[in-house]
RNA sequence: GGGUUGGUGAUCUAGUCCGGCUAUGAUACCUCCUUCACACGGAGGAAGUCGGCGGUUCAAAUCCGCCCCAACCCA
């Protein structure tokens, strides 16, 4: 083993054996149990950034520990590749709009540009050394994967969760396409609230408070509260809108705000959501007043054609010149704006497809799902309890699945494909059968596309190998806390449409990563963290053990460079142990028959087996953070500073056997805890596990480690760590008192507080150069009793309210006195107006013990024992 | 405006569900030490009103209430 480690020399070079080993395949193996991971498919942007770094690294860890219980695991990766910022991409790369080229072609740029971002990322993650199993890789664009949705479609359809109606929807009049509720994002901005009149049919004017003045041709109706004083007889009279005449009613609901500017306010078609469900409710008019890109069109009289930001100027001013502009101020407002492109949302009333949401049913299945941490669910409840409109799953876009419907060019039947037929692109091919209702062979193709979600929400159902195989819920979903009301909701929405069940066992909810400042990452602000960067400097080992370590899962994580160099360090601590351990083993070590132990090597084996017990439950619970930070303990504190410390005089000049027993001992620790971190730091345990005698293959298909006890584990764990105490206790020493730490001693004897007569000191008397005896009884050496140590979990439930007095009358006493009392079987106190029994067990007394004068003797205090050291 | 989560030495973090050790560890800082795995090491040190106030209790970082602050999600 080289002198130190360069992850940039190890990584490269099991990065590329492992994929010519293919040990992350998925069997599919019947005797194993499944470990199936429903992995996010990213929108391929080219750049896999820290926050998915986070996602991944919690989906590897887990794979990898799975892997090592023996389950079989399936990591798959998907890519979400339809959208509009594809399209976009791919017009300014080209110079073309995307109705320059026929649909086929525009299709074909989109995923010649989608390639080569998928590729990109992929670099990235197997720069992190995820465990994908890439035969299972998917491509939501690929016609394998988007004839799935298709079915997807055609079965909800066939079930009636699919319809098609005319109704009011988020509309971009950029992107010129429908967008759903979970796609529009509010955006505080300020804005400008007019007070405009309305001239009235028979009776006064009447002003309206608006921020929308250029809605004013769509307006319907007024309306005001019904308490509001002002307005309380003329609900009922007509008005007259300003610039366009056309006349509204005044109507009263208890939704309108009487605090709002003038407290009447105008009902357009539409202005937000409130005046969709005033129209319904009212049965008012439709008075449609936007075209799909974004003007007005003729019902705006001289206006017609001007954009909404120009009419949002002109009509205000030709309200100011017609007298019925009363007043403007600025105000903040929150606005509805697309999630792609920022650009206000508006509401038009289209003809779309829809998907029926039914929140109970989703709710239902999402509560048998296990949310780690639970309180995530919470987040998927309010939005389900929240949904208004049903999910419009039609878009008026190119690059995503054709919705698999054609409409009769004759009497407009609608004719949805059959699965057979799929996959389909409706467009260019043409159903086989005729028109039910006029017998027509005539088909129009649906130029409408799907939203992405409706590919992204069947990945847990692919990966599972529907429609082929029988669905049953795989074991785990892992994303982000972002993406709960759309991915998570959707999801759990299509699985039991189609399948009546939950989608996944787990949910694993990660957090956000936030740069070393605290904020959320950003390139304007400049706390940008690159996965490759950290990498570069330090390897993917050590970034991986950062991020587990950044906080519990579902947690915002903020980034530490010095948790990388921490990480950095312990790998090089590690490297250490294992090149010293490496050079003491040989082939017979690992099949050593009935090794010699000794008290030392009982000991460590007992600690590794019960640390990684724990370990496993951390694990089992996604507590990344915690079982790493057991291992790192493990390694550094019991394995390195004690163990190895106590064995080094059997390794180098003990007796064969004795010395065979430490290198047994020594082998089963280091390779169990190479085993337990594996799933942290990848390459760094697979490069040292390959250099250990007695291995076989790629440590990642290895087992847990598991120590077969034939001893008294409880007395092991007690002597041991009695000898290490003691072991640490004199090193530390020798160290104040300037001493080698090999310096020889005259001796030393310990006087244990449990009975340890047997007790191995050969380990000891090595490792601290000094012979040791263990000795009976109370040293021979002044006693001075210093303080009084309460056990408050016994005194507070006897002595209850009096506690405190008891406690109080302790720290008066004289400590002497209260050892003599508790030596004598029972403790006697005044505490003030009376005098109460304490039983011995109550409390503790600390002493200090002296060397009688004179004699050159060092007396230290450890937690079992005390040690006299005579120098 | 509503909801969720969090506020612990200079910095990050564990512990909070289930009340009882001297509140965990890391980084940075200070002192000492080149000893045969490791100075990317070892030994030691300083550093915390556990956001604030109040309550429950013999006992509160932990339970309850109110308040302040921050982040996120939603209006």
């Amino acid at each position: 083993m080289d002198d130190s480690y360069s992850p940039e020399n190890v990584e490269p070079r099991w990065r590329e054996r492992w994929t010519e080993e293919d040990v992350y395949r998925y069997a599919d193996d019947e005797e194993r149990p499944d470990y199936v991971i429903d992995t996010p498919p990213p929108y391929p942007t080219g750049n896999l950034h820290i926050g998915n770094a986070l996602g991944w690294c919690y989906m590897d860890f887990a794979a990898r520990f799975h892997r090592l219980q023996g389950d079989d695991v399936l990591f798959p990766q998907g890519w979400d590749c339809h959208g509009l910022p594809t399209e976009v991409k791919v017009e300014e790369n080209h110079g073309i709009h995307r109705t320059d080229v026929s649909r086929e072609e525009f299709r074909e740029l989109c995923i010649e540009h989608t390639e080569s971002q998928i590729d990109a990322m992929k670099e990235t993650m197997g720069l992190l050394g995820f465990s994908h199993d890439w035969d299972h890789e998917f491509r939501t664009m690929d016609a394998e994967y988007w004839g799935k949705t298709q079915q997807s479609f055609v079965e909800m359809s066939e079930s009636g969760y699919v319809y098609r109606d005319e109704h009011p929807v988020n509309w971009c009049p950029r992107c010129e396409t429908a967008i759903a509720d979970a796609e529009v994002e509010n955006e505080d901005r300020g804005g400008t609230l007019y007070t405009i009149r309305f001239k009235a049919v028979e009776n006064n004017a009447i002003e309206i408070a608006t921020t929308r003045p250029e809605l004013l041709p769509a307006c319907v109706a007024v309306a005001v509260s019904p308490d509001d004083e002002r307005y309380a007889d003329r609900v009922g009279e007509t008005f007259e809108v300003p610039l366009f005449e056309q006349e509204v009613e005044l109507i009263a609901d208890e939704e309108v705000d009487s605090d709002f500017g003038t407290g009447a306010v105008m009902i357009c078609t539409f202005g937000d959501k409130q005046d969709v469900d005033w129209w319904a409710e009212y049965d008012l008019p439709l008075r449609t007043v936007l075209t799909e890109d974004g003007h007005l069109n003729e019902r705006a009289d001289e206006f017609e054609g001007l954009r909404i930001e120009e009419a949002k100027d002109r009509i205000p001013s030709a309200l100011q010149k017609s007298g019925n502009l009363q007043d403007e101020e600025p105000v903040e407002q929150s606005v509805g704006c697309c999630w792609r492109c920022d650009t206000p949302i508006e509401i038009l009333s289209k003809e779309q497809w829809f998907i029926r949401v039914n929140g109970e049913e989703i709710l239902e299945n999402a509560r048998q799902v296990e949310w780690i941490p639970e309180h995530m669910y919470a987040r998927l409840e309010e939005w389900a309890e929240g949904m208004e409109w049903d999910w419009v799953i039609s878009r008026q876009r190119v690059f995503a699945t054709p919705i698999p419907a054609w409409f009769c060019a004759d009497c407009g039947h609608v004719h949805v494909a059959d699965t057979e037929e799929l996959p389909v692109t409706p467009t260019s091919e043409s159903p086989e059968t005729a028109c039910p209702d006029c017998g027509s062979e005539n088909w129009t193709g649906e130029t409408d596309v799907m939203d992405t979600w409706m590919d992204s929400s069947i990945s847990a159902l692919h990966v599972a190998g529907w429609p082929e195989a029988e669905f049953s819920p795989v074991q785990l979903r892992e994303q982000g806390h972002d993406i709960i009301r759309t991915w998570a909701f959707y999801t759990i929405l299509r699985t039991a449409a189609l399948e009546d069940q939950k989608p996944w066992e787990q949910a694993l909810i990660n957090g956000m990563v936030f740069g070393e400042d605290g904020h959320k990452m950003s390139k304007s602000r400049g706390n940008f963290v690159q996965p490759e960067e950290v990498v570069e400097e330090h390897g993917a080992d050590a970034f991986r053990q950062a991020i587990a370590l950044g906080g519990q899962p579902g947690s915002d994580i903020q980034f530490q460079s010095k948790e990388v160099t921490s990480a950095s360090r312990f790998l090089t601590k590690l490297w250490n142990i294992s090149r010293f351990a490496d050079g003491h083993l040989d082939e017979r070590t690992p099949e050593m028959d009935a090794p010699a132990y000794r008290d030392a090597d009982r000991w460590i084996l007992t600690e590794l087996d019960s640390v990684a017990r724990e370990v496993e439950a951390d694990m089992e619970a996604y507590r990344f953070d915690a079982a790493l930070r057991n291992i790192r303990e493990f390694v550094w504190h019991d394995l390195a500073d004690d163990y190895l410390e106590l064995i080094k005089g059997r390794l180098y000049e003990g007796r064969p056997g004795e010395r065979n027993a430490a290198r047994h001992a020594l082998y089963t620790a280091l390779s169990g805890s190479l085993r337990m971190l594996s799933p942290f730091s990848p390459f760094f345990t697979e490069e040292i596990h390959r250099e250990l005698p007695g291995t076989e293959g790629s440590i990642h298909t290895a087992g847990w480690p598991a120590v077969e006890i034939d001893w008294a584990s409880a007395e092991a764990r007690e002597e041991g760590a009695l000898i290490a105490e003691v072991a640490s206790t004199i090193r530390g020493w020798k160290s104040d008192e300037g001493m080698a730490l090999n310096a020889d001693l005259s001796k030393v004897e310990i006087y244990a507080e449990s009975d340890v007569e047997g007790l191995d000191t050969y380990d000891l008397s090595e490792a601290i150069n000094a012979p040791v005896y263990v000795e009976a009884g109370s040293p021979d050496i002044e006693l001075v009793p210093v303080e009084v140590d309460p056990d408050r979990s016994v005194i507070g439930p006897e002595f209850r309210d009096r506690a405190g007095a008891v406690l109080g009358a302790l720290s008066e006493a004289d400590p002497a006195e209260i050892k003599a009392q508790k030596e004598a079987g029972e403790i006697e106190l005044d505490i003030g107006d009376e005098t109460v029994s304490l039983s011995p067990d109550a409390v503790a007394v600390r002493e200090e013990r002296r060397a009688e004068s004179g004699e050159e003797v060092a007396v230290l205090e450890t937690e079992r024992a005390t040690v006299l050291v005579f120098p």
